[in-house]
RNA sequence: UCCUUCUUAGCUCAGUUGGUUAGAGCAUCUGACUGUUAAUCAGAGGGUCCUAGGUUCGAGUCCUAGAGAGGGAGCCA
């Protein structure tokens, strides 16, 4: 007798006529017959034949969707044509019943809407199932990719004592208790009672904490939970998501462009590797579903031949002032088409222009940089024009930025003038300027929204689809 | 936060210009059948039409307010 996942009974055609033992989930059954058994070890189920003459009536009742079976049998080739080989059973165990009036999962489509408020029970299904396994693979990619090119994984804090990272509102952390929080003679909050001895909050990025540790160990990246208190209701945000933060010294920004676009073909194509029959499955849904909308808003490339079109093509690199003439004179802009028409140099791009570069004009992935300094943060390098910074922005098409990034300003007297223009505190970030005290140099890196790779990889359009339980403005059941 | 659409059975939805007892498919239950592939066939049960007001002889349908959800925008990753 012989335990097997799922995935390794179909797999292996040498078990055959062997006594196995395999365990997990009904998914249906048919006939008072046929259930199809899956372990999560795979999208694809296994089917268990069963002798239902000689079953109780009781056990074949307990077989219903959802439960959990122990079956004991024989691994035979199937007489049906659904599939190659099957577990002619010759002993089935209920081992957690699965009461049908009760258990929202049905063998059916659901919308994903609903699937949503069942959070914990959605990873049953087939779609979620894929997404979280692809989620876990890209995952492990993207350890591996670092780790293949030597570079630290850093842990960068969670609870931060600054405020100053200007990537976004934040959320507050105190032990005070409710209304007792003690007051300053001014009537604010003392929060040098608190805790920490002073104001802390849940981290929006881990990057100027990356940055000390690349000025040590040369490569160094993120991977870890990043918060953003923003009040955003859209299918790219969310309020806890998890961010992928290289940092690299004496690398310039074109090394950086490379290194972005290098990371996202290698994990994808890895993931093309790991995943076949998730990824197969999750064209074929994407498919069906794009069938159903107007021939016009359809994708022209499925999920595949999109991965492998991003794999294969070079992202297109132009800066933000080719970008600007690009969409000055491009038609949707002449026609009046844009809700914000583009006329001059320094306006900060909208999604919709974005879109058009991406989608429209390139038709691959693109690569803006070198932006007005005004639209960018304090940190970025500012170029000898004196008006434009080395940042750049990796569009992709359908989720728009997954990447943002820049060479960072190494020049100590540059950075403080920058920082006093656009109001950060110094003393806030007194170790953040040590940096360019005491052998400073050029330095990169970017950010990328794991969430977002996940989109791109799975298809799936609503980025609270591909995190187990997404944290959303009104929303943080489970 | 703004714009917009939606909310009817467990799920997905239909419901005409306001008019009898609000429908379908799937799911569930009962029975039949038994090598099925979202099994099939017959029957049954299942409704605060999101909530609160209002208009009307009469409201699922029209109006007002509120709640929740989806999509788009902004912010960004």
């Amino acid at each position: 007798m012989i335990n097997k996942s799922v995935a390794e009974l179909i797999e292996s055609e040498g078990l055959l006529l062997q006594e196995i033992h395999v365990k997990g989930w009904v998914r249906t059954f048919r006939s008072n017959r046929f259930i199809a058994l899956n372990d999560g070890s795979t999208i694809n189920n296994i089917q268990c034949v069963i002798d239902f003459e000689n079953t109780s009536e009781e056990t074949l009742k307990r077989i219903n969707t959802g439960a959990a079976v122990s079956i004991k049998g024989t691994l035979a080739a199937s007489q049906g044509r659904g599939q190659s080989v099957e577990v002619q059973v010759s002993e089935i165990e209920v081992l957690g019943d699965s009461n049908p009036d009760e258990y929202p999962i049905q063998p059916k489509k659901h919308s994903f809407e609903f699937l949503r408020e069942n959070a914990h029970l959605r990873v049953r299904t087939n779609t979620f199932s894929a997404v979280m396994r692809v989620r876990s693979k890209l995952s492990f990619a993207v350890h591996q990719y670092f780790q293949d090119r030597n570079f630290n994984y850093v842990n960068t804090p969670i609870v931060t004592g600054s405020d100053a990272e200007g990537a976004g509102e934040m959320f507050r952390v105190t032990n005070f208790k409710d209304n007792e929080a003690p007051l300053t003679e001014d009537g604010t909050v003392d929060y040098s009672k608190d805790f920490f001895g002073k104001e802390t909050n849940l981290t929006v990025s881990g990057q100027l904490e990356a940055e000390t540790y690349a000025m040590a160990l040369g490569k160094a990246y993120t991977f870890g939970p990043t918060f953003r208190a923003e009040n955003s209701n859209t299918t790219r945000h969310l309020a806890e998501f998890w961010m992928i933060e290289p940092e690299v010294a004496f690398m310039d920004l074109d090394g950086n462009m490379d290194l972005a676009e290098d990371f996202i073909k290698n994990v994808l194509n890895s993931i093309l590797e790991s995943c076949k029959d998730d990824l197969a499955f999750l064209d074929h849904r994407l498919t069906q579903e794009e069938k159903s909308k107007p021939q016009a808003e359809r994708s022209d490339m499925s999920l595949l031949e999109k991965l492998r079109f991003v794999v294969d093509n070079n992202f297109k690199r132009v800066s933000y002032t080719e970008a600007i003439d690009i969409l000055r004179n491009s038609k949707p802009n002449k026609k009046k088409k844009f809700q914000f028409p583009i006329n001059e140099w320094g306006a900060d791009l909208q999604s919709e222009h974005e879109r058009f570069l991406v989608e429209k004009h390139f038709k691959c992935p693109v690569i803006l940089f070198d932006y007005p300094a005004d639209i960018k943060a304090f940190y970025m390098r500012l170029n000898d024009d004196g008006k434009t910074v080395r940042a750049m922005d990796v569009l992709f098409p359908g989720i728009g930025e997954i990447v943002g990034g820049a060479q960072r300003e190494e020049r100590y007297d540059v950075l403080v003038e920058k920082m006093k223009a656009m109001n950060i505190d110094e003393k806030e970030l007194w170790w953040y300027l040590d940096l360019r005290k005491f052998g400073t140099a050029v330095h990169s890196g970017f950010g990328l929204g794991f969430e977002r790779l996940v989109q791109f990889t799975t298809g799936m359009s609503n980025i609270r689809d591909v995190i187990p339980f997404p944290r959303t403005p009104q929303n943080a059941e489970f």
